[in-house]
RNA sequence: GCGGAUGGCCGGAUGACCGCGGUGUAAUCGUAGCUCUGCGCAAUGCAGAUAGCCGAUGCUCCGAGGAAAGUCCGGGCUCCAUGAAGGAACGGUGCCGGAUAACGCCCGGCGGGGGCAACCCCAGGGAUAGCGCCACAGAGAACAGACCGCCCUGCAAUAUGCACGGGUAAGGGUGAAACGGUGGGGUAAGAGCCCACCGCGGGACUGGUAACAGGACCGGCAUGGCAAGCCCCACCGGGAGCAACGCCGAAUAGGGAUCACGUGCUGGCGGGCAACCGCACGGCAGGGGACCUUCGCCCCGAGUGAUCCGGGUUGGCAGCUUGAUCUUGCAAGCAAUUGCAAGACUAGAGGAAUGGUCAUCGAAGGGGGGAACCCCUGAACAGAACCCGGCUUACAGGCCAUCCGCGCAA
């Protein structure tokens, strides 16, 4: 695993520093999530609801990985509709978290974006920029309270507050 | 002009900014994983070289569909040891001919049905190989049938009525279907009983590759339907799939591979009083491989000996896009299609790229208006996953060509 880590790693922050429309270019890497166990993982972490998506956060404890690393997934299940809306989907949260998650995001941290029926293909696209940056913030805060409504009713047994003791 | 039929094509456009996957690169760079050099007995390792593989940047070019879908047929390719002949079972196909790598697709015919026509539709082999079924209604339904009616006879008697007799399938009624139809003769009344035409059956012969069509003549009516009920006949078919398959290979766990001999029966040898035991020596067999038989082939066994170091998971490489390919032209053919020549390279991902945002324009709609025009909404079905040939299903809207019917004008 350690040589395909290199290879991505430096390639990542080159690019980073030449990019010419990042204005203020972050230190840190971002690469896209491909585990189903770390999907599995952040889905039991911090979480936070937009009107268009969903966001999901956890910060890695994982001694393996570069702590200046960023990830990011996308997740568009069967319930957003045929193959042609579950792609287009995909491609406004990845377009979106582009454009934010330089800014916004912290290394160490990964992300996973949740498409919603109807909704993430058509809703206003600086809205939900405005949508995604609170809602880091929010997850980020230390004072960070689960939706109550959600873990009471659907994520009640896992336990889903395991990173502010970190 | 209106209505229709068939075949084909397209299926939002342009620009700006920011991105993604891949090809190429006499460019610039990176690092040491592969590679190369040196040190070291050797493993591990250490030091270095260079840019061939690799990675980055820049530049360059390319980047979803007509159905990419359903996964319903047919192939290529790969593996399963998978070859030949015959048979069984199972599945499929089913008028004839052509075309093809192949097909259940396609093309051209034939037969039947629909439409004024262009044209469209059809599971369209066999019912004297056999079995089975034909409900209800109806007197009678498959070696048919006399309910009403008609006629004769007998009796009462003369209109007519009755009968334990006989004839009759022309008429009524039932049915999806009633053992030919119409007309005439004939008769007690009737009946292919006889005749004409039509239908039906057989059929010399003619045309056609064939399905089939025509048909001299003969028969004097004999022949019901269902094979998408079983079945019979003819032909075709081994299985699984790119998660196939091949290669490289951490951590970890201890085995793994190849070759020879070998298990059983029997012989031989040795031991034992005997039951029996041993031997890796000979002969013959065994089990498995898609069912059986014959032939062929391969693999396997309780273990022993020898030689070698390999095997599998995460992952990576590869299969992977040059192909029954596409475009154009010529030729053959009614056509499907085929041949020849020239040119082109046209997505190759792998939590899966082929885009995001904005602007301008915009088809069809909706609203307003006498009209010009104005306003609103702002693009259907849908996303490659090894590759082809088809079929089926979904689809806003548009374009082209040919043909048919009706109307108008000349």
């Amino acid at each position: 695993m350690t040589p395909p880590e290199a290879s991505v790693n430096d390639p990542t922050g080159q690019r980073a520093e030449t990019a010419p429309a990042v204005s203020a270019c972050p230190p840190y890497t971002i690469a896209t999530l491909q585990k189903r166990a770390d999907f599995l993982r952040a889905a039991s972490a911090r979480r936070q609801g937009m009107a268009a998506a969903l966001l999901q956060a956890r910060q890695r404890d994982d001694a393996n990985l570069p702590p200046d690393l960023l990830r990011v997934g996308y997740t568009c299940s069967k319930k957003v509709g045929n193959a042609v809306a579950r792609n287009r989907a995909k491609r406004r949260l990845r377009a979106i978290a582009r454009l934010v998650l330089p800014h916004h995001g912290r290394p160490g941290w990964d992300y996973v974006l949740i498409g919603r029926a109807d909704v993430t293909a058509t809703y206003d696209f600086a809205a939900m920029q405005a949508d995604l940056i609170r809602a880091i913030e929010r997850v980020h805060s230390d004072d960070y309270r689960p939706p109550a409504r959600k873990s009471s009713s659907r994520h009640n047994a896992k336990g889903p507050r395991k990173g502010p003791a970190k």
